[in-house]
RNA sequence: GCCUAUGUAGCUCAGGGGUAGAGCACUUCCUUGGUAAGGAAGAGGUCGCGGGUUCAAAUCCCGCCAUCGGCUCCA
């Protein structure tokens, strides 16, 4: 007999070769349904697995990450099942489950295959699933894995393969299809209901840019059809969220071919929501002893080559500006830190100099991959909201510390709650990618992690992540469909100071290189207008929105007074403008509401006679009638309590 | 940069080898209204750009550009 302890902590004894499919059906048969993949020992395990000795076992059902993943990973099996019957010959790269979903890269060899053949592969995924295919796991050497996967043809995982250990592999097969794979699975392929195939991707084997395209086939599946009608809809939903739809209806940017691709132009409500954002950033920065700075938006090309941008980037960025001057070259600045250097140059500091911050929304300029392009989130022009802070290496932790502060600060003025932290570190495999020394990594690397343990702050370190000259702590934010966009960074460098010759006259009248942290809560201002949009739908703050009232005259008669009204508004600083065109008051409240402006104000006899305006409220309705200046009164008490953070 | 798809009016989209379509928006007129679409008329497009095939190309073919979804990249 073996012991089997619970998540509770209770304990229950089933003879040794349970599986955690019987330890559920000793429990409860609806459970034995419902559960579709355990951990034993925090080690992921199939439900038909053994377990042969004492263990904790956890069982996750469609409710948990771990049931979802291993439902979608079992379902990129059944999608490579199916290819394999519909594709004879195609070979197969990586299958796994995703956050939404799963994929599956193959290499289609012959075949030709399109999105016109989404509903013959579902169909053919349905009609398998049908057949409750068992799906069962063997372990198995790697020389027999090799001839396995050899006689079949299957270079991309012999390939695999080659990497793994002996004695660590396993494959799983369900009907036809045996798949090298490490699990775990759900026992059959039975309780995948319905399937859809989502898209048609290119992707490099292995995420390499010098190895062979594959055809990467994404999809999601569900244990019920409802589920995947839900889903359906809600991508719908979500894409109506998308900043570059939101943003050309409030006419808040646009694109031009003719100005170029990537560099966004400012409509005049973009611009006041930008130049808002701004001053928000502005005051609280100001609050925190930061100096406002300006800089050219080009400098000479010496700059780069000394920060070492330029033998990074260089010929992969917009290329140098000539003069008329023989060998004179300058660079749009791709960066804000090397101009703020020269800023710090410009005096001899002491030690009472410091913390110098220097701040700037600073626009700078990037020759991003044409494909990498995507509304106003990677963009080739764009401004950040940039701050350097120089000061001795005893002050950096604290200077870490209110950086964050700030960034916590203005993430929930915004109200982002749903950000994600990751401490980006460099890859010790790849030190030749980096510059400075091993030293000064590991001193900003360690201030970073401390930073985040003091402010128990949760971040995942990823190995790679960080810049060429020190290691970030990122602020990572998902847009409508879930993508993940780094917004706000902060990152510790020893190298840039030293290449620039800083310096500074301690206490003790040496000479010392001071400590710099880069900082941008928003990232860029390009961008986080982007995330904003779409995490509210278009429906900015009051105090951001660029549109805050519109009158509704209810006939042409009254408007001279709705005139009137915009106008005392706007003596009391409310954004107002009047809807006066010769159209019912339904169809205006209408076209407003759709257009998401907050307050609707709706002017005829009865409020002209009492200098009233009636109050509707968009997505609310009608408020009711008030006098303009107590609308006026409470709506100033409303911002002000509203951006008193 | 790579792989797929798309590109028709300001917007959303239909059409498709034989002189370009709808709805919304816009302009004018009628109507002068009370909380989510009143009516009529009008204006608006070298069908992304450049080649080719054809008696004839928005439509078929080739190239380019831009955009979508991914990959790679992201100072």
């Amino acid at each position: 007999m073996i012991n089997i302890t619970f998540p509770d902590g209770g304990v229950r004894q089933y003879e040794a070769g349970t599986t955690p499919l019987q330890i559920a059906e000793s429990l409860s048969s609806q459970l034995a349904r419902d559960v579709l993949v355990a951990k034993v020992n925090d080690q992921d395990w199939d439900l038909t697995r053994p377990i042969n000795e004492d263990a904790a076992i956890r069982l996750f059902k469609w409710d948990d990450e771990e049931g979802k993943h291993a439902f979608w990973h079992t379902s990129a099996h059944l999608l490579a099942e199916a290819l394999q019957e519909l594709y004879p010959g195609v070979k197969f790269g990586y299958g796994p489950a995703l956050e939404n979903g799963f994929y599956y890269d193959i290499d289609p060899g012959e075949h030709k295959i399109t999105d016109a053949d989404f509903p013959a592969i579902e169909k053919k995924m349905l009609e398998l699933a049908q057949q409750k295919q068992e799906v069962t796991r063997h372990d198995i050497s790697k020389a027999d894995a090799l001839k396995f996967f050899g006689e079949r043809n299957e270079t991309y995982k012999c390939e695999h393969i080659n990497d793994l250990a002996d004695g660590t592999i396993s494959v799983y097969t369900q009907g036809s299809f045996t798949d090298l794979c490490r699990g775990p699975h759900l026992p059959s392929i039975a309780p995948i209901k319905a399937v859809k195939i989502l898209s048609l991707a290119g992707a490099y084997w292995r995420g390499d840019e010098s190895r062979e395209q594959l055809v990467r086939v994404y999809g999601v599946s569900f244990p019920k059809k409802k589920m995947l009608d839900e889903y359906l809809v809600m991508l719908e939903e979500a894409k109506k969220r998308d900043h570059r739809k939101i943003g050309k209806e409030m006419e808040l940017f646009a694109f031009s071919q003719n100005v170029g691709p990537g560099l966004p132009l400012w409509l005049p409500k973009g611009a006041a929501l930008r130049d808002r954002l701004e001053q928000f950033l502005r005051k609280i920065q100001r609050r925190y002893g930061y100096l406002q700075v300006i800089t050219p938006h080009i400098g000479n090309k010496m700059l780069y080559v000394t920060s070492g941008h330029y033998a990074k980037y260089g010929k992969d960025s917009f290329q140098p500006i000539h003069t008329p001057e023989e060998g004179e070259e300058y660079l749009l600045k791709p960066m804000n830190c090397p101009h703020h250097c020269e800023i710090y140059k410009v005096f001899p500091r002491s030690y009472r100099d410091l913390p110098l911050r220097l701040a700037e929304f600073g626009t700078v300029y990037r020759y991003e991959q044409s494909g990498e392009l995507h509304g106003l989130t990677r963009v080739r022009g764009f401004t950040q909201d940039d701050a350097h802070i120089f000061c001795t290496p005893d002050q950096l932790k604290g200077e870490f510390l209110k950086v964050m502060d700030i960034i916590f600060y203005i993430f929930k003025a915004l109200k982002f709650d749903n950000f994600e932290a990751q401490i980006s570190l460099r890859d010790p495999k790849k030190k030749e990618k980096y510059v400075g020394t091993d030293e000064n990594w590991e001193k900003a690397q360690r201030a970073i992690i401390e930073a985040c343990a003091e402010k128990g702050l949760k971040a995942k370190e990823v190995e790679g992540e960080a810049a060429f000259y020190g290691p970030k702590l990122d602020f990572m934010v998902k847009d409508a469909i879930g993508r993940r966009w780094q917004l706000g960074t902060i990152q510790v460098d020893y190298n840039l100071p030293i290449r620039f010759g800083l310096e500074y006259t301690g206490a003790d009248n040496q000479k010392h290189t001071p400590v710099m942290i880069h900082r941008a809560p928003f990232g860029s201002m390009e961008r986080f207008v982007a995330v904003l949009l779409e995490h509210t739908a278009g429906k900015l703050p009051l105090w951001l929105t660029p549109e805050q009232c519109v009158v509704l005259p209810i006939s042409e008669k009254y408007n001279d007074y709705a005139r009137t009204v915009a106008t005392r508004l706007a003596e009391a600083d409310i954004r107002c403008i009047v809807d006066d065109r010769n159209e019912k008051i339904g169809k205006k409240i209408r076209d407003n509401e759709l257009k998401r402006i907050p307050y609707l104000l709706i002017v005829g006899e009865r409020e002209m006679q009492e200098e009233e305006i009636s109050v509707r409220k968009q997505g609310e309705g009608d408020k009711g009638s008030v006098k303009i200046t107590t609308f006026a009164e409470d709506f100033s008490r409303m911002i002000e309590e509203m951006t008193n953070f």
